[in-house]
RNA sequence: GGCCCCAUCGUCUAGCGGCCUAGGAUGUCACCCUUUCAAGGUGAAGACACGGGUUCGAACCCCGUUGGGGCUACCA
């Protein structure tokens, strides 16, 4: 039965109730995980989540040429950030082990040479120059590129000739050269394919190691994976491995192609090369080790990377991962391909920075201020996240406005920064003698008390909150943009406090002085 | 060029033939609140790509056009 004759229900039925469900996330170490790549695992996570399956990571480092033996390290704190844990594959493994494709090339060779004996495949001693130049004749006169099939039609004495000569040979699959291969997608229905549009794909390269095209049919067989869950740049070789299946006589899983990553534009996948920039011109990171660093939560870059191609089903966009595996399936994702909102990423990190505990966010602020080297004070931190919480969009962020917290010299804020709108250098110098006064009388230095003796302050001096607190905040932390004056002084301490306000008094009456002596 | 996929506000999306005068979110703008910055509140502008069908009725089904995207390796 079609899968398209199903209603969307009892397609879900199918899908769960026909084998255990097993998904799996199989990159290739190459560098840092894409942030595409990130969301196709995490596709796949909640499905095998919802389900009650498992999740496996596997390894695909078949082609020799783009190792990098730090890639694997990085991939996997990648998708321990994000909360991905795989139920079986490397560090964990589990009944089908090994899950690195390079450790299990004996099986590769051996099914490449069954499809041979039986006839489904063949050994092609072509060069890459011959290669090469049947591709520039067929372009030249106009026709599509590609394999001209030249050892498809060796005979056996050939074949043998060939091999008695020690020639390298890859093998190549014999793709049905007339009728089609129908294909089923689970998001796009069925699409026809005609055969005679196909390739003679290479399955096992000369150098014994295999292509993804064997590769990942023989993994997927042999694991036992349920459901197919890839980028929709496979789809093009969907028929291949569809024929692949068939030769082998295997019952397929179920596969679901995925839609792309499109640059916040829309032009063009979102890739590392051609670096995708934000309305301001700054390079939107591609790899997920910069959000890592960038101050991004786990949490956050999950909820907002469900959100893009799958809805929750309701009006809500702000949910965890708890929530989105209840609701996960297959129905709900979106065929079309999607620009990468980066605005929304900003707004649902900084919901889900509102959303932490407040000892949760003090345990990552800490990171964040040593890692910009700064020497936490736990009792300090304690009193400063709060007032961090609601203005916070990165956590990173938290360096800038409440970093002075931390550092042990301070650097007053140049006189200009203290006078405040529709103020001048008079009027500032006489709100901070004032101020200064008034808190040193304190005997107790809580916000109330402040409070209770600067408001009144205000009218007395004919300044509005904004004039005498600005000038006040700015005296004490220094900047223009901080957390606010009270609760600032509050964690800062009444001798710190004051012994600031006097600096900024100080350095103000200089530089009236010296406007005055320059005029 | 060839093959394939896709098409609702700028962007992410809801919508599965009548609940649509098209809903939400984000972003933008305005106002309110306010101790800077945020957060919060209220409001505004903003979309069914186009053309044909089918139907009593179409954002929804069919065809075409246009536009966008993917693929076109002994990479995945």
């Amino acid at each position: 039965m079609s899968i398209l004759s199903l209603t969307s229900e009892e397609r879900i039925v199918t899908d769960s109730a026909a084998r255990p469900v097993r998904t799996r996330f199989a990159p290739s170490p190459t560098g840092s995980l894409h942030i595409g790549g990130l969301r196709t695992a995490l596709f796949n996570w909640l499905f095998a989540r919802h389900h009650g399956g498992q999740f496996i990571l596997r390894i695909e480092d078949t082609d020799q040429n783009r190792f990098d033996p730090t890639a694997l390290t990085t991939l996997m704190e990648a998708l321990r950030w994000a909360g991905l844990q795989w139920d079986e594959g490397p560090e964990i493994n589990g009944p089908f082990a090994p899950y690195v494709q390079s450790e299990r090339l004996a099986g590769y060779q051996q099914q490449a040479q069954w499809l041979v004996d039986e006839g489904k495949a063949y050994k092609c001693f072509c060069s890459s120059e011959r290669l090469k130049q049947v591709n520039e004749a067929k372009t030249a006169k106009g026709e599509p590129s590609g394999y001209d099939r030249f050892c498809r039609h060796l005979t056996p004495v050939e074949v043998a000739e060939r091999e008695a000569q020690g020639q390298k040979y890859v093998i190549r699959f014999k793709m049905p050269l007339e009728g089609q291969t129908v294909v089923q997608d689970a998001i796009r229905g069925e699409t026809v394919f005609e055969n005679n549009t196909q390739q003679d794909m290479v399955l096992l390269k000369s150098d014994g190691f295999p292509t993804y095209h064997l590769a990942h049919v023989l993994d997927d067989h042999a694991m036992q994976i349920s459901h197919v869950m890839r980028a929709v740049e496979w789809f093009p070789s969907f028929p291949l491995h569809w024929q692949i299946w068939e030769a082998f006589g295997w019952e397929k899983p179920i596969f679901a192609h995925l839609p792309v990553l499109l640059n916040p534009n829309g032009k063009g996948k979102m890739s590392k090369r051609n670096p995708p920039k934000d309305k301001f011109g700054n390079i939107i990171p591609v790899m997920v080790h910069d959000y890592m660093r960038g101050g991004y939560l786990p949490e956050a870059m999950d909820n907002f990377l469900t959100n893009i191609g799958w809805n929750f089903g309701d009006e809500r966009e702000f949910f965890s991962m708890a929530e989105a595996i209840e609701r996960f399936d297959l129905t709900r994702i979106n065929p079309a391909n999607s620009a990468f909102p980066v605005e929304k990423l900003e707004w649902l990190n900084g919901e889900h920075i509102r959303a932490l505990p407040m000892d949760e966010l003090a345990t990552r602020l800490r990171d964040v201020f040593e890692t910009a080297g700064l020497t936490v004070r736990d009792e300090v931190l304690r009193q400063v996240a709060p007032l961090l919480q609601i203005r916070l969009k990165r956590l990173t962020d938290a360096v800038a406005i409440a970093g002075f917290f931390f550092r042990d010299e301070f650097t007053p804020p140049p006189p200009e920064h203290l006078i405040q709108k529709k103020m001048d250098a008079a009027q500032t110098q006489q709100a901070l003698e004032r101020s200064i006064a008034a808190l040193a009388a304190l005997t107790d230095f809580s916000h109330a008390s402040q409070q209770a003796v600067l408001e009144p302050l205000t009218t007395e001096l004919s300044l509005s909150n904004g004039q005498l607190f600005g000038v006040l905040r700015v005296a004490v932390t220094g900047q223009q943009v901080s957390t606010p004056l009270f609760e600032t002084m509050e964690v800062l301490g009444q001798a710190e406090s004051v012994a600031r306000l006097e600096l900024a008094q100080e350095s103000l009456r200089d530089s009236i002085e010296k406007s005055v002596t320059n005029s």
